[in-house]
DNA sequence: CAAAACTTTCAATAAATATTGAAAGTTCTA
DNA sequence: TAGAACTTTCAATATTTATTGAAAGTTTTG
């Protein structure tokens, strides 16, 4: 007989704020952040910040600064429960539309600075014809490709899911 | 009079293996492991232990880990110089194929890892309908968008420089 | 095979980053 | 407009991650 293990709920809503968590931070985001995120991705209904710090045993302070990290990236929005006073958060649930946001972003906080360095460096002085000649290479090839790169998730961010799965059949 | 700044070599070298290092840290790869990465990049002859430390101020310990961190990514290699005992280093210039490895190795480290996890968790168990449900749905639609873009990487990283570029003319 | 040349390891330490929690600030309501 | 409800701030603290450096390990050479 071969049996196949099924997660009961708590444990597997446990799992995936953790994965997330981890995933979010070998990526240079936040633990916290990204396990509030998950937090919301899963939940049905807004969550206040008493029942995220309750759920994720984190402190007021911690989930406030991640919430609002959170809205800054824009991918958690405040949301109004009629009848309630404090504030309540939810996050969008379309995947896409989270890669979206997501890469746009990144690409504002970590792109488009690299090419502001690549670009001044690259018009570097001295004596040594050899090194100068290395160094305009590297970094010149690094601005071209980065360019690309940019370019490309500039084009996805502005895209459409279609637009997304029709290059995948290209490919 | 319009006068364009232009840096000494010294200075751009620096700025540049900064940058490096700051955009690694920011994308969960050490700083150091950036910082001699972008050292190399820059080299025009393999370096050696003592003149990785020397230039950039580091341990023989922590060279010597990060090297053969960026060894294990397979982004450096050693090179033996005759007449020399010591073990030399240097690092592959297309970026192009950088940009490849270093898709590979993270493909394989972490996308490969959350989509186990996804798969798992999914097949959860509960008695909360709606809970259930949206969870299903929320594992299920990360899973089917990891799996495109891990498809996606793949061809990326097993594609030519062609490839690539010939893909940046359609979008 | 001794000792010099070189590399690796890892416990201790330092540095960077994240988190706490209490106090200050703000907004709402009666 | 007093005070209750709620949010924000931030210095102190804890935690995580990176780095050091000296000792142990390995390889080479004469």
């Amino acid at each position: 007989m071969n049996y196949i293990y099924h997660m009961n709920y708590p444990e597997a809503k446990d799992k995936f704020i953790q994965a997330w968590g981890n995933l979010g931070s070998s990526w240079g985001i936040n633990r916290s952040m990204a396990q509030i995120h998950a937090l919301l991705l899963l939940a049905t209904e807004p969550l206040s910040t008493e029942e995220i710090m309750d759920e994720l045993k984190m402190s007021r302070g911690n989930v406030n600064m991640n919430i609002r990290a959170l809205i800054d990236w824009g991918i958690v929005f405040k949301q109004h429960v009629p009848g309630e006073r404090k504030d309540f958060f939810a996050t969008g649930k379309d995947i896409w539309q989270l890669a979206r946001q997501v890469s746009r972003e990144r690409r504002r906080r970590e792109i488009e600075p690299i090419l502001t360095v690549l670009e001044e460096v690259h018009r570097v002085e001295g004596t040594n014809k050899e090194e100068i000649a290395e160094f305009r290479k590297v970094t010149g090839d690094l601005f071209d490709f980065s360019t690309k790169v940019d370019g490309m998730i500039d084009k996805f961010t502005k895209s459409d899911q279609g637009w997304f799965y029709k290059l995948l059949m290209k490919l």
